[in-house]
Parts: C-alpha cells; structure tokens; sequence
RNA sequence: CGCGGGGUGGAGCAGUCCGGUAGCUCGUUGGGCUCAUAACCCAAAGGUCGCAGGUUCAAAUCCUGCCCCCGCAACCA
C-alpha cells in the first residue's frame, strides 16, 4: 500500500548574511514535524532553502568585491554556513532549493512566460518615486522625512514599463477560502483587514533597475520580482516546470508552509493567488508563526541583538537548543528570548526532570539488581496512576502535535516524567530495597519507571533526536521500542529488561556563570 | 477614528469565546527524603487580573471610554 504523504516547507532564507536564531526556530520547528509525520508513518518531502536573488545581494556582493553567486555560495556552503548550520542542527531535510539552480530558473522563466501568455502578467507603466542615484524606486511608506531611506536624497515621480499580475482577480476567491488555509486565526484577520477587504491591486512583478535575478526570456532587461522567484520554489523544488524533479503529483499541493508573521501576506494572498493563476491547488495550510524578540526587541543587527545559533548549540548542545526554541514558546506568537530563560529551562526540564529521573532510575536498577530485572512482580496502590497517565500519554501529545502546538506537546510529556519523580517518591524503592521480601515489588517499580520513560522518550524523539537515542541505549529500549506504535499502551518493554549506565545526558548549568559567560561571548 | 496582538503574585505565561472560591512553570521560605545531576517530594508566603465607568446576585471574563507596550502597513524567520 502506497504510505500518505506529508509535504512541509520552511520559507526559503535571504543570504545576505548568516542565518539567526530565528531562522533556526523555524527550521527545528519543521524538522521536529517532519521527523514526528515520518514516525508517524508518511512518506515525508521536508523542503528547505536559499533566496538568493536581488537588489540587496547584488550590492552586498558588489561591496564585497565578488561576483553575486560566489557572494552567496560562501554564505551558503562556505565554513560555518547555511549548509553547515543545518548539519549542526540536525535539520533531516529532504531537499534543499537555491533560486540560483539552473532548473528553477528554468521554471520561473516557464511560470512567468506561462502567466503572461494567459494574461493574468501584462505589461503596464510602474509609476512611482524614484531615487536617481540609488536607481531604485520607493513607496510613501517607506521614505524617510520624505526622502530615500538609503541615502537620504531626494526623490521624485517617475515612471517605467513593467511587468504586473492581475492579483485583483483572485481576490474574491482568497477572501473566501482564506479562513481556510491560513493559520493562526489573527493572521486571517489582518489580512482581511488590511489587504483584501480594502481591495487588491494587482501587483508589480518584473524590475529593471537590477538584473541579479531570473531574466525574463521574452523582454530581455526585465528581471523577475524576487517574490515570484522565491514563492515558486515550493513547486519547482517537487519538478513543475522543469525536467529535474517528477514529484509534482505525488506532494502537490502542499500539507504546510511554515513562515514567518512578516511573509503571511505573501503567502497566502500573492502565492495563492499565483497558484489560483496557474489552475493548481493550494496549499493546505499556511502557518505564520511568531518571533522571537531579544529582551523584548526585535532582533536586528544594528542593535547588536542577534543570538546566534552556533555558539548556544555548542555551548549547551544542539537538542537542549532545540528543545528550549520548541518548549518555551508558543509558535504562533511572539516570545522573548533571554539567555536566563534557556539556561534555567535546560536545567529545570532536562537536568532536574527528566534526565535526573533516568539517571536516579538506572542507578537503582544497577544497584539493587546488577542492570537486569528479574520477572517476578508485585503490583501496589501507587501504581494505577502512573500507568494510567503514561498510557494516555500520547493521544494528547498527538492532537497538539497536529495543531502545531509543539509547546504543549512538550507540556504533556514533562507533567508526566514530574510523575515519575513523584512516583519514586511514594514508593521509596530504596526502602523496599532493604528487605528482601519485597524484592518483587521493587522490581516492579523499576519496571513502570523504565517503561513510562522510554514512553515519554519515543514521544520526544521528533525533537531531541541524539539525545533520545542516548536515553534509550541506557534503559535497554530499540528497535520498535523506540516507535509511536508501542507507546499506546503501557508495557511494551519486557519484563527482564537491562540497563546500562551511562554519562549525563543533560547536566545542569551554573546559571550566574553561564550567564556571564553568554554576555562575555556575543554582545 | 488604518489593522492585528498584548497589559494577570518577583519573572515568564494560561485562563477571557460559553461570567460563579484566580491556575501553571521558575524564583523565595519552611519541611521531608537519600535512589539521583546540591537533583527529587511536600507545604507556605506572595495578585485591587493596565485605568475609569457600566450591566449583573456575581466580572480577569460581557459593554463603554481611556492609557501603555509590540508588530504590520505592499523587499527583513
């Protein structure tokens, strides 16, 4: 039988300059669903990748001497770049687009030629104003005392033969599905609000005034917007329009895209409406996720607040960072970031919770039976519970994880190994040990011990993929005890199971030193 | 009156749709335990729920007005 299939896309990142923490977010976000559908059973396309065209790069590159593309082929798969972060962060993407590979390009021309041939791209006059000197042109919005933001000089009205999509047409189409598709709901609002209730204006899509970009093959010295360009990619990546890829069918239209609150509108207004031009389906579901801010700030480099993903991964490991992203803030907002927050997180969920429970719990096993349960058991009263809450476990995990809401996912996993701890607490295995006619019973204790950890850990695997692995060599857990089919119920493991002691899977931070260290290190 | 989100114990948040003893995590204080990563467990202290009115037997929740913070406003996850 052919498995379902479930295709995921971050937004394809701007190169000009190394990738944030909160690109990062994005990404860990869709790994961990990408790595949860595929334990789940579907057939996964996780894409990812770089938009690397335009005005901005074209003068970062001119400034650095070098030729666009070898400007952004160092940013992407020099040292320390893109390519190497997502390595880093264990991103288990599937395929990774550039805007610059031949056969997007390829595409875009098809797409754009396509557009124009049905009429929904005409050429028109652009009329607007224009700053000579920077040669490019600027809305009201974004002058500055009215004059260019870039240089600070005069603008005046000018006007120049141009490429526009009809988006108005489709915009009674998008005011009716829009509730639809697009998530979270305040998001559908603004848009309403803001752009289709006021009415839609069809929209430039071609420039002269820079030709780092696709050319347009029919109008030599016009260059495709880059917002054409880069939306695209979600369907050039699976092979519409060129010969590289023939996945189209098989992963189109997409189950989500993940993007940042900033590009909603691009992705569920222009792209649907471009998708609606090309008589395609439309995506299933746009998510636009929050920011993080940085003590309350949007993070930017002129502010000197950028955190960078590098040093946090190093210094505390790349799941503990993967987890904090994930646990601490809801996706759909904003969150404040702070170094205080990561560090006591870590220390309150990973070394105190649950990495303290497995190692306090492989210790006993060690201790009172050489590593290896025996079989005999004995149930008591304080066991129902804590069966029945690791049992339940993941059908609440699961319907969260479906909403994307990965912070209460993670809430659910934590409320029970705090159980666990509880649990050892009521029972007192070093009590029992003392005795040894309760040898039965203390068996059994440690066994519902291991058992709701390794539950709690398959669930945590999607997010902390290493250290999970780490977890389960220590309690004795492989193969299909590491997947979602046994955690449905309570008591997959068998009964003489063994353990093997192991490091500190997560140790606790000292967090006045590590503070200092974080102020010390960036800033 | 451009639009959206937010203002809840020291910190970060949930609760607001469908009014009814204000909840969670961290921190603080006291106690317990000794298997464990000075971790774990229990208990306590701490809040006029942004401000002012209104509706109601009853308002964090509904209504009106106002203040403050953040974001979007057609190139920034």
């Amino acid at each position: 039988m052919e498995k379902e299939t479930f295709y995921i896309s971050t937004p394809i990142y701007y190169p000009s300059d190394k990738l944030h923490i909160g690109h990062t977010y994005c990404t860990v976000a869709a790994d961990t669903m990408a790595r949860y559908k595929r334990m789940r059973g579907y057939d996964v396309m996780f894409l990812t990748g770089t938009d690397e065209h335009g005005m901005k790069i074209e003068e970062k590159a001119k400034a650095a001497g070098v030729s666009p593309k070898q400007f952004v082929d160092d940013i992407i798969c020099g040292d320390g770049g893109i390519l190497d972060l997502w390595k880093l962060m264990n991103i288990s993407y599937d395929r990774f687009i550039r805007t610059t590979d031949d056969y997007h390009e390829e595409s875009i021309q098809y797409i754009f030629r396509t557009l124009y041939e049905k009429g929904d791209i005409y050429k028109g006059i652009y009329k607007g104003l224009y700053c000579t000197p920077c040669e490019s042109f600027w809305t009201e919005s974004q002058l500055s005392d009215g004059k260019c933001p870039d240089c600070g000089r005069e603008v005046k009205y000018a006007e120049e033969e141009a490429y526009f999509f009809r988006q108005s047409k489709y915009a009674d189409r998008i005011k009716e599905l829009i509730s639809g598709y697009l998530d979270p709901q305040s998001r559908v609002n603004e848009m309403m609000n803001n752009f289709l209730l006021p009415g839609l204006e069809d929209i430039c899509v071609s420039r002269t005034t820079f030709s780092w970009g696709v050319p347009v093959d029919f109008d030599p010295g016009h260059v495709v917007y880059v917002w054409v360009d880069a939306l695209s990619n979600y369907i050039t990546a699976l092979g519409y329009g060129n010969g590289k890829y023939n996945d189209f069918d098989k992963y189109w239209p997409c189950d989500v895209h993940f993007v940042g609150k900033e590009i909603v509108r691009l992705h569920s207004i222009l792209w649907i409406a471009m998708l609606m031009a090309l008589d395609l389906p439309l995506p299933k579901r746009v998510y636009g996720h929050g920011w993080l801010l940085f003590d309350g700030d949007k993070m930017s480099k002129s502010k000197g607040n950028v955190k960078d993903p590098v040093i946090l991964a190093e210094r505390y490991g790349v799941d503990a960072l993967r987890f904090f992203l994930l646990r601490e803030f809801t996706f759909g907002s904003d969150g404040n970031f702070t170094n205080e927050l990561l560090i006591s997180r870590i220390n309150a969920d990973l070394a105190n919770d649950l990495g303290n429970l497995v190692s306090r719990t492989v210790a006993m096993v060690d201790k009172y039976f050489d590593g290896a349960l025996p079989p005999d058991r004995l149930a008591g009263s304080e066991d129902d519970d804590i069966i029945g809450v690791a049992s339940s476990l993941f059908g609440a995990y699961e319907s969260h994880m479906e909403r994307f809401a990965f912070q209460q996912a993670l809430a659910e996993v934590f409320k029970v190994t705090s159980r666990a701890n509880k649990y050892i607490d009521e029972t007192a295995p070093w009590a029992l040990a003392k005795d040894e006619s309760n040898r039965s019973r203390l068996a059994t204790v440690l066994y519902n011990l291991l058992e709701t950890i390794r539950i709690c850990v398959v669930l945590l695997r999607p997010f902390m993929p290493d250290s999970c692995a780490e977890i389960f060599k220590q309690i004795g857990a492989q193969g299909e005890l590491t997947e979602f089919e046994s955690v449905r119920s309570f008591g997959a493991l068998p009964e003489c199971c063994s353990v093997m002691k192991g490091d500190i899977v997560f140790p606790r931070l000292d967090l006045a030193k590590e503070l200092e260290a974080l102020a010390k290190g960036e800033g």
